[in-house]
DNA sequence: CTGTTAGCGCTTTCAG
DNA sequence: CTGAAAGCGCTAACAG
């Protein structure tokens, strides 16, 4: 048992069938029943298995596609990662984890690495601005899903969410409450643009002006998001809803909140994009009550519909396509951390 | 631009220096310095890159390691995988990753899978009792390092915590603090059954009796933990000290003290295996006072680690080797959960 | 449906 | 240090 493993000349000698027949039985192709018999018979007595490697070599396929990441201890990716993961390998594909630190230079060598190993496809979730690297792939015919990002000039498939439209519906949901003084932090990202724009547009819908004096942008990873929000609370006239436009921000409210032991809500209601505890073992956090009102982003089903995407993309080298892009569906709970300040 | 790629039989042409010589310039052997230069001149102008595939054909190395986790949404791994892939990736090598989702015969199918698809070495968190399947990785001659787990019968190699010994350190300071009545809950695995360990020679070198009605052992996965801490608490001789030893079972403290408003640590004290807050945002835990004394394992450093003895065994395969064990320090840290009983 | 015949692009003896 | 030659194991026309 180990060392010698037998080739596909070993089951043409041992079988008498041709490797070429082989070959094709191997790919599910159909031969005489009699052949198979043999060839069968044969791969069992010898422990045949096919060399990946030389089939990749005249093929140029190598069943292997790259997931790039800036960040895989962002409770954001695991869950989107491991769906993905688990229906890339049961269609036979593996998938090479390339983190690339949230640096946006080191995201473009690595893809730059991966194409060169020739995987046969890629989704990315980028930290860039521009798509010049995913446009070189794209030009090598080799298939990318775009992560939670559009570009505009960019003709690739993507997967995102309803930033824009969801907000726009969670905050109208609050201005009803009586909400008409909003406070807001937000990030830097595309995404953050999005809901950003879904709450000025939710506001000004219902007849109020968002106070750009309340809309603090930050730089993520840069600035702490404490300081920025402790700012809105310490107004002569703050805000009495504030709207985190992200994961990172929300656990910026949580710290202020369990700082200065604030009353949520009758301190400050508070809306988060994105769900804190996306972790299973991070549940914990909804026994801190009561929880932040959020809209919830499907992180598994990310992860399935972008393999879904890129096994179609790789099964199907060669035919030309239409970039499409799947926009899914978040979920908006509303908690007790949104104060009603009319009766309805 | 795209399309036509060049091979090293392209360079040759254009260079005049035959492709054995620029196989060689490739791989970092010595040349002449005017060979050097043509063929530098050459593989510029042709944009040519070496093929992997092809070239693992011939070498059989693909320069793609596989790494076997149960579960990547469980915050134990991420900063794991996180830093070896980052020291891999440095060093040219490709992170296959592979989530079996806790099913140890998916673990097995895995494993056989990446063997199968010659990658050149594997790091895995197995969720198996038994070795066979990673002797026979070993026996084809395939590397594979183990992560926090130790098969007595089996010559592999692996990284692992000081379980016992910072369990037998830690309660020894609880002890000295007055702590006599200690109850526990433990999990199923290995790392469990060496803390725990630690924890009843800690109590027996200090004259006291472990309480095997106060140690109770959960399957976790299936039952809450919740339910065996509660019953702790409940009993008439309820211990001063209540030791969890995993992440999974402080955070059902955790719980408890949420949902109960217990007070920490007046009502009992609390020792944790583990530190709650892995995700770098994850960190608000820190602000719910008292935070539990913990052993916190070195994660990032598991991942350096593994990867370090990783690439040693891959860049000298032929070398015969004695499997090493790796124990990392974990630092313990004892914070205002665990009462003074006695005066010091 | 099958076997023959050329390779895929690179590595690796072997002489020189 | 170099080049010629012989593959690595499998795939893919091609003719039958």
């Amino acid at each position: 048992m180990g060392g010698i493993l037998s080739t596909i000349l070993d089951v043409e000698k041992e079988s008498g069938v041709s490797k070429s027949t082989i070959s094709r039985f191997l790919h599910g192709n159909s031969v005489t029943d009699e052949n198979r018999v043999k060839i069968e018979q044969a791969i069992k007595k010898l422990h045949y298995k096919m060399n990946p490697i030389a089939s990749g070599l005249k093929s140029s396929k190598t069943f292997t596609v790259g997931a790039v990441i800036p960040d895989i201890t962002d409770s954001f990716f695991p869950p989107i990662i491991k769906e993905f993961e688990r229906c890339m390998s049961e269609n036979g594909y593996n998938v090479i984890l390339s983190d690339y630190g949230n640096d946006a230079d080191r995201e473009i060598k690595q893809l730059e690495m991966l194409s060169d190993k020739k995987v046969d496809g890629l989704v990315v979730a980028t930290s860039n601005t521009k798509g010049d690297h995913i446009r070189a792939c794209l030009n090598e015919n080799l298939p990318v899903i775009l992560l939670d990002r559009l570009f505009p000039d960019l003709d690739c498939d993507s997967i995102t969410v309803d930033n824009f439209s969801a907000t726009y519906e969670a905050v109208c949901e609050c201005i009803k409450l009586g909400h008409t003084n909003i406070g807001a932090v937000y990030g830097h990202f595309y995404t953050d643009g999005e809901r950003i724009r879904g709450l000025q547009k939710a506001m000004k819908d219902n007849g109020l002006k968002p106070d750009p004096d309340k809309m603090l942008k930050l730089q993520l990873m840069e600035e702490a998001p404490e300081e920025s929000i402790a700012k809105l609370l310490d107004m002569k006239d703050a805000p009495t809803l504030l709207f985190c436009s992200n994961v990172y921000l929300g656990i910026g409210a949580l710290k202020v909140r369990l700082q200065r032991n604030l009353n949520i809500p009758n301190d400050i209601s508070v809306l988060v994009f994105d769900d804190i505890a996306t972790f299973p073992n991070h549940d914990y956090i909804s026994y801190i009550k009561p929880e932040f009102s959020n809209i919830t982003q499907p992180l598994t089903e990310i992860g399935k519909y972008a393999a879904e995407l890129l096994l179609e993309r790789v099964k199907n080298p060669h035919r030309k396509y239409e970039a499409v892009n799947i926009e899914l569906k978040t979920r908006f709970k509303l908690t007790g951390s949104v104060a009603k300040l009319i009766k309805t």
